[in-house]
DNA sequence: GGACTATACACGTATATACAAGTCAATATT
DNA sequence: AATATTGACTTGTATATACGTGTATAGTCC
C-alpha cells in the first residue's frame, strides 16, 4: 500500500516490477509478458532469481506459464470473497458442545432422476443415501441429506455414523477439488418440522452442496437448519495473495 | 491416492518425505523438523532444493519457518470447505441482468455501540453509513446495510454507487487479508418488506460480513435478500494443495 | 505441397557456492 | 555478577552454471 521502504529482497522487486506492469495496463490480460532471459537483461538479476519471482506469481494466480511457450497476464479474479464452512461436529466442539445424531436412513437406493443428474451417474443405478439428524447437547440442530457416489466410497454403508460424521469420512478419505454451494431460506416441511422441533412457520437455512474430487462427483447433500438456532458462519483468513 | 509412478522432480520427492513423517505421525504437530542440512545429508540433495520443497510447504501451512531457530509442523487445518461469495453487481451481470440500484442513505454518522464495537472504534467517533436496495432488471434483490471506517476509505461518501457497488470498491481499494461471515434465516420487517416488495412470511436470507485489511476493521455489511428470489452460492475450485 | 529435421527459444529442475540475517548459548570481559 | 563477544547453527536470498523438456518455426528433402 504505502511505502513499505525496508529492504525488499530482490524477486519481491521483480514481482513487484510484473505487477506493476500488469495493473498500470501496460501489459493487458492474455498478453505475453518478457521471457525469463529477457527480465534477466532488463533488471539485471540472475535467472534463478527472476524464476523464483514468477513462479510465485504463477502460484498466486497471477500470470499462467507453459512450457515452451512463454508466460501470460492471467484474467484478472472474479470478484468474491471466501466464506469457510466448517463440519457440524467440528463447530459443535469447538463451542464446547456435545455431538449427537439419529441416523434415521443409511442404505443403498436406486438413483432418481434428479440424484443421478446431481451425481453425474445413470438414472436407477445405485447411490448411498443417508438420512440423519444432527444433536447439540440433545437438541435437534441439522438434517443432513446425503446421496454418495458408490465408487468413491463403497464402505460408507458399513460406517457408524454416530462415531464420524459422513462429511469428515469423505474429507479424509480422498481430495476435494471443487465444490458447488447453494444456501437458500424456506421454511421447513412438516417432517422436518417434527425431527427439528421447530414450529412451520420458522424460516430455516438449506445449504446444498455437491463436491467433486478430481473428474468424479463424490457426493451431493442437503443440510436444513432452523434459523433460530443455527447460522453457518466463521472466519476466513486470507493467505497472502498480496500486491507488494 | 495411487502411486503415480510417473518421474516425480526431486523437490516433489523431498516434499513428499516430509509429508510422509506429518501425516504417519512421526513428526508430531507442533515438533521440529531436521534442518535443511540435516535433510541435506539424509536425502542426498543440494540445500537449494531441499530449501524450495520447504519453502514451498511452508506456503502451503503445513510447516512453519522461523529463521534462526528452525522448521516446525504446523497445526492441522480444521475441517472446513469454503464457499465462494461473488459481489452482487457481478452475480446479476453474469446472468445476464442488468444491475441497479437506489440509495437510500449515505452520509457519516456517529458509531452506535454495536456499530464501533463490530468496527472496533470508539462509540460515537464517526462512520461511514450507506443504506441501498441493489435490483436485477428493475426487481428488488437485495438490501446492503454497510458501515465502513473512515479512516480506510476517507472518498466513500463522495462515490457514486449507481456505477461502482461499495464492495467492488473496497475490494478494488485495498486488500482483505480477513473476513467473518455470518449467514442465517429470518423473517423481514415491515421496512424490509416494503423495499424487497415481499410479504411479512418470506422468509430472508440474512448475509452478515466484517473484513479487515491487515489490523485494520474496514467495514461491517448487512445485507438482506429474500428467499423466494435470491440464493447465496457458487462453485469453488480448490487450487491444488494436494500431499503427493 | 507435405513430411521430416534442425534449431532456437521458452520454461523446469538441480547443483555448488556465497553471503546475509536471526537466534541461542557458551565464553570472555568488565 | 552482569555484560559483552564470539561462534555455531538456523533460515533467507542471490548468483552462475548446467542440463532436461516442451514448443514453434524455418529450412530441407522427398
Amino acid at each position: 500500500m504505502l511505502q513499505d521502504t525496508w529492504p525488499k529482497p530482490l524477486y519481491q522487486t521483480i514481482k513487484n516490477y510484473v505487477l506493476d506492469h500488469i495493473d498500470s495496463g501496460k501489459w493487458k490480460s492474455g498478453a505475453r509478458i518478457p521471457s525469463e532471459s529477457e527480465i534477466v537483461k532488463i533488471l539485471g538479476a540472475s535467472r534463478m532469481t527472476v524464476n523464483r519471482a514468477i513462479r510465485e506469481l504463477s502460484v498466486e494466480g497471477r500470470v499462467t506459464r507453459i512450457q515452451g511457450v512463454g508466460t501470460f497476464v492471467a484474467e484478472p479474479k472474479p470478484k468474491a470473497t471466501l466464506l469457510e464452512i466448517r463440519s457440524i461436529g467440528e463447530e459443535i466442539s469447538q463451542r464446547g458442545g456435545i455431538h449427537s445424531c439419529r441416523v434415521i436412513l443409511q442404505r443403498s437406493e436406486p438413483a432418481s432422476k434428479s440424484v443421478a443428474t446431481a451425481l453425474n451417474m445413470a438414472p436407477n443405478s445405485p447411490v448411498f443415501h443417508v438420512y440423519m439428524v444432527h444433536r447439540e447437547n440433545g437438541r435437534p440442530m441439522q438434517i443432513e441429506d446425503r446421496y454418495v457416489n458408490p465408487a468413491v466410497a463403497p464402505e460408507f454403508l458399513d460406517l457408524d455414523f454416530t462415531q464420524i460424521t459422513p462429511s469428515d469420512h469423505l474429507l479424509d478419505l480422498l481430495p476435494v477439488t471443487e465444490i458447488e454451494h447453494k444456501i437458500s431460506s424456506r421454511l421447513a416441511d412438516k417432517q422436518e418440522c417434527d425431527l427439528l422441533q421447530i414450529s412451520p412457520s420458522e424460516p430455516c437455512l438449506e445449504l446444498c452442496r455437491r463436491s467433486w474430487s478430481g473428474n468424479r462427483t463424490v457426493t451431493h447433500v442437503r443440510m436444513v437448519n432452523p434459523g433460530s438456532k443455527y447460522n453457518v458462519g466463521g472466519r476466513f483468513h486470507v493467505s497472502d495473495m498480496t500486491h507488494s
